[in-house]
DNA sequence: CACCAATCTGGACTTTGTCTAATTTCCGGA
DNA sequence: TCCGGAAATTAGACAAAGTCCAGATTGGTG
């Protein structure tokens, strides 16, 4: 599958999101990519060429997104949220020297043994996160 | 188990600190409580009665039990970082609207079919995090 | 007491993210 | 085409978490 502009167009409204120029370059940068990618990543990349869009767009665009499920939240690094374009089932691998982010399809993975979830809650995910380093 | 600041010095020993007045303090407030707490929320605890520890050696007393393995670090939260005197195995559960962060016994907790990791890497941790709401 | 190393401190600084009031863009109706 | 208003974007001020550093304090040893 391939991400063009012309396609995030229809991707956007199919979230319910009006697609105007900036939106599209945002998405442009996740979808093209597959990358997890910080709200500062995306604002570098949208703005490679000459600066066209803002700090605060780039902000309110993403947690739009967000909203309308066409992203996720992905909160590994203290310092940092990542932004996922990936919003399949799946899990992560995080290497904490150099802070690359990657995916592990949770079609494999299984869990099981969770205790029952407090009466009244509902589960609003499930964050697997494997950690891991360099040997020494 | 008690955990009074008499005990804090041996524990702070047993794990390579020079206890002083400060880390016995900022241990005390952790222990004493088994809870998840932020710097600014050890900050307030350990200034309670009157102004004795000052911001820097809150976080650089932090990240030294982390280091000497006293405590763990616990990401679920974008914009803090939580501290946890709990260094067991164990995941967590959150509740996102309030914020509520509780501990799962790791013990009848089962993940298997995990990839394996790619060459020259260790598991350093591995993050289970579930993610509750209040029902709609 | 005098010295030295370890520790602590205030406060400046950085980074990530939020907020707001003003401007720009977009679109439908006259 | 022109107009009015809603939606979107913007610059920049602001806030909060965390880092850094140079100077002061502490506490033990000779
Ligand atoms: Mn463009
Ligand atoms: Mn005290
Ligand atoms: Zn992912
Ligand atoms: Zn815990």
């Amino acid at each position: 599958m391939h991400y063009t502009r012309d396609n995030m167009a229809g991707l956007l409204r199919s979230h319910d999101i009006n697609p105007t120029h900036q939106r599209i370059e945002i998405a442009h940068a996740l979808f093209s990519r597959q990358e997890h990618l910080s709200a500062d990543q995306v604002m570098a990349i949208v703005n490679t060429r000459h600066s066209e869009t803002s700090k605060a767009t780039v902000y309110n665009t993403l947690k739009l997104f967000l909203e309308k499920g066409l992203v996720r939240e992905v909160i590994v690094d203290p310092s940092k949220v990542f932004f996922d374009p990936n919003t399949g089932p799946h899990h992560h691998l995080y290497e904490v020297d150099t802070g690359k982010l990657s995916d592990i399809d949770a079609a494999h993975v299984q869990i099981s043994g969770l205790p029952p979830l407090p009466p009244g809650m509902v589960t609003e995910g499930i964050d697997l996160i494997v950690r891991v380093r360099r040997k020494a």
